[in-house]
DNA sequence: GCGTCAGGTTTCGCCAGGCGAAATATTTTC
DNA sequence: GAAAATATTTCGCCTGGCGAAACCTGACGC
């Protein structure tokens, strides 16, 4: 009976919250359990307990004066944090191939996470003798100059609270005191980038620029990474402005809709 | 053991797939099935079965070549549809309650939906005698102004689909000739507005105009439904013009953020 | 007020089907 | 090519999802 169609794994119950979440949005309205349960054509009591479990989790807002389902904010939010970053990719990843294009070295493309640095995008350099982190990998912010050009332009406060908590070290020239970091991010923030030199990885330098929203915020940051060998302060330099001015443009093109409103 | 936390009526598989959900959207890019057992602190047979049932319905996207799984089209839809309603009625009911206050008569707000009329807003009048429909409620398009006026705005090969379709009869009125309602149309088109008088309910008129984006694509539609008693050429007129400047203004602010992109 | 009706909620026993450990297949790494 | 990591499949157990039916609850109508 339950022979449910196509597939091989599928489990009912989710399939079936689905059609109901589904119909739900699609409808654009708020409805009550007996439309739902006519439109998917399943059992009062089965949807019943999906709109209960739905709601409990705040896919679905519960309206109950009027006992009414409707989408609800965890949906939404899901759906703009997307939104957001799936933009944030489109948008940035012809400019981070132009970077890379312009010094054949890695560039990477990072936000902060529950105070971790994850990679979410990169464009690797050809040259044999590469720096590559995975997307989805984390760093820890106070190592990478992705996390320090973000820490920098952070709020007092939030930057205070990845600070004080411990850190860890992760080479033998990884900046563990908080003091001597907190100097190096003023640095950051009067001259807008940061740089990093065997504080990740032994071999590895790295130069980073925030990525700002309206509101001045740091929500992601942009970074180019190479072996320690090719490290010159020209090459620094040069990163830096390119860096600076291509973060300047991916929130030049994200402005039109606000990224975190 | 199973005992769930919390509410009593919470089906364990949907929020443990919601659970799957909410953290790949959460990351915002592509995770492998370990990553997310890792994550959610779930047998990572469980997770492969959500994610191959998420998939299934295209909630996810299963990129097979690195077996990874990101957001798929059918969440990104429902996000868009959801955003774009939503705006929708945020920005029309303030003008809807201005037109009520105007006429004291029920306003309307609807889109279409596989060729039926759904209202998604309504703003009724104060008056004894008055038109009421709700929300949700679902009219032909060939017997309501509010059809008319998106049939009208529709692209030919559209419009046609729902003319040649088996017209239904509401009341005697209904017209049911899909030449005359060309002509109809037509005329729809060049003043505007539609008007349909006793043919949806045997007791009502309505004066509909359609919300157009910035593509000239009717995707909603806005009216006025009063008694017939109160039919009046004045009233329609006034009705008319009222209207559509109000449709024109609620284009007007949507327009920053395209509806359907 | 009481009766009726149209929702929504709760109960309850049945057994489908979800579960996850372990075995197997597959791909990646060294 | 062996080893390690990851994905897939199998399989029997037994949970916990299911839905009919009983039970509420509030809104009308008379």
């Amino acid at each position: 009976m339950g022979a449910k169609q196509g597939g091989g794994y599928i489990v009912g119950p989710v399939i079936k919250a689905l059609q109901v979440l589904d119909y739900i949005g699609e409808s654009g309205r708020e409805v009550s359990l007996t439309e739902v349960a006519k439109a998917v054509g399943l059992p009062k009591t089965t949807v019943f307990r999906y709109l209960q479990t739905l709601s409990s989790t705040s896919f679905l807002r519960h309206d109950i004066p009027n006992d009414r389902y409707g989408i609800g904010a965890a949906f939404r939010s899901l759906a703009r944090t997307d939104r957001s970053l799936h933009r944030l990719r489109e948008v940035a990843m012809p400019i981070m191939r132009n970077l890379n294009r312009e010094f054949n070295e890695t560039i990477n493309l990072a936000i902060e996470t529950q105070g971790w640095i994850i990679y979410i995008e990169i464009v690797e350099s050809t040259r044999a003798l590469r720096m590559q982190a995975h997307i989805g990998a984390r760093d820890p912010m106070h190592t990478t100059a992705l996390g320090k050009a973000i820490l920098a332009f952070l709020a007092e406060p939030e930057r205070e609270k990845v600070l004080s908590a411990s850190l860890s070290e992760r080479t033998y020239r990884t900046v563990l005191d908080a003091c001597v970091l907190r100097r190096q991010l003023n640095e950051v923030r009067t001259r807008g980038y940061a740089v990093e030199i065997g504080e990740n990885e032994d071999v590895s330098m790295c130069v980073g620029v925030p990525i700002l929203d309206d509101l001045s915020f740091p929500f992601a940051a942009l970074s180019l990474s190479a072996p320690v060998q090719r490290r010159s302060d020209t090459l620094i330099s040069a990163a830096a402005s390119a860096l600076l001015s291509a973060s300047r443009e991916i929130s030049e093109k994200l402005r039109p809709e606000a990224l975190f409103e």
